[in-house]
DNA sequence: CTCCTGAGTTGGTTTCACCAACTTAGCGTG
DNA sequence: CACGCTAAGTTGGTGAAACCAACTCAGGAG
């Protein structure tokens, strides 16, 4: 596959085998070990260990060696910079399917501010104001391939 | 598979297979035929054929006949209100390739306001300002399985 | 009635996910 | 120092899924 010029694609790449979003929805809320991603996921282990390699050599995750007391050195995985902003996918694709393919019992995580507010992932403009999606427009650069 | 109780998972039991998410890049910008999914995807019919029901399905796309002159009716593809929600999730996707996997010749398609002020997908809290990323927080509601 | 074209379906091959069993590298214990 | 314990993988075999090419199907045009 040569390289992709769309961005969604070239996310996708990184992100788009199965399991990596779930693998990073644990990352994200502190699972840093193979076996508790593990546990919390129940994907087999040749299948974690093929996603967490590709989540560390493209940045997103990376290997931290720690040492619980009686046992040797092992790594954990932590979350980069650039995993932490994929937070607003995960955001948006939880917004969706709370709103879209809705659980019965209710959601069962929020997204809140610091503050306790209840948040939204949405388009902003430059000044950090929401834009209604009906005024999103998507437009392509001159570097668009015919 | 019994019903899974993260957002992020029912999103992605409709989204989360191989091309679906550049079948809904193509379909929100504007494709709506069978033919040109292909011609712009390079996917395989079956697997395009399949992505497609998938998605009618779970109500992000709905078929529509149409007539070209002088041809038989046939079905096209068009975004429903659900469907048209995911741009949130591909605007986020393409925020995050852009910024974290990017293409030397710069983007080839920005994220634009009707007014044409650029825009990124962030977190909003309910009066439709930004909240900065480290300002979010994943809390569990009682919902939430032991 | 035959040709053309869009929208698929079908059959065979390769890749990938899944599962179980095995391996590896210390550390603490005896 | 040998031994067992355990987290973190790796390996090998099986079944599903993606891929590719060839084929089908329906109706209008000529």
């Amino acid at each position: 596959m040569t390289e992709q010029t769309c961005s969604i694609a070239r996310s996708l790449e990184v992100l788009g085998e199965r399991w990596t979003f779930l693998v990073l929805r644990e990352a994200v809320s502190g699972t840093t070990r193979f076996a508790d991603f593990r546990a919390a996921l129940g994907v087999a282990s040749d299948v974690l260990s093929d996603r967490l390699s590709t989540l560390v050599a493209a940045g997103v995750l990376e290997k931290r060696p720690y040492r619980e007391p009686g046992a040797r050195v092992r790594d954990s995985y932590h979350v980069t910079p650039a995993g932490h902003e994929l937070r607003i996918v995960l955001g948006a694709l939880q917004q969706w399917g709370d709103e879209h393919r809705p659980y019965a019992p209710g959601p069962t995580v929020l997204r809140r501010s610091a503050a306790g507010r209840p948040l939204r992932v949405a388009f902003v403009d430059d000044e950090g104001t929401e834009v209604p999606l009906d005024e999103v427009r998507f437009v392509r650069t001159s570097t668009y391939p015919s």
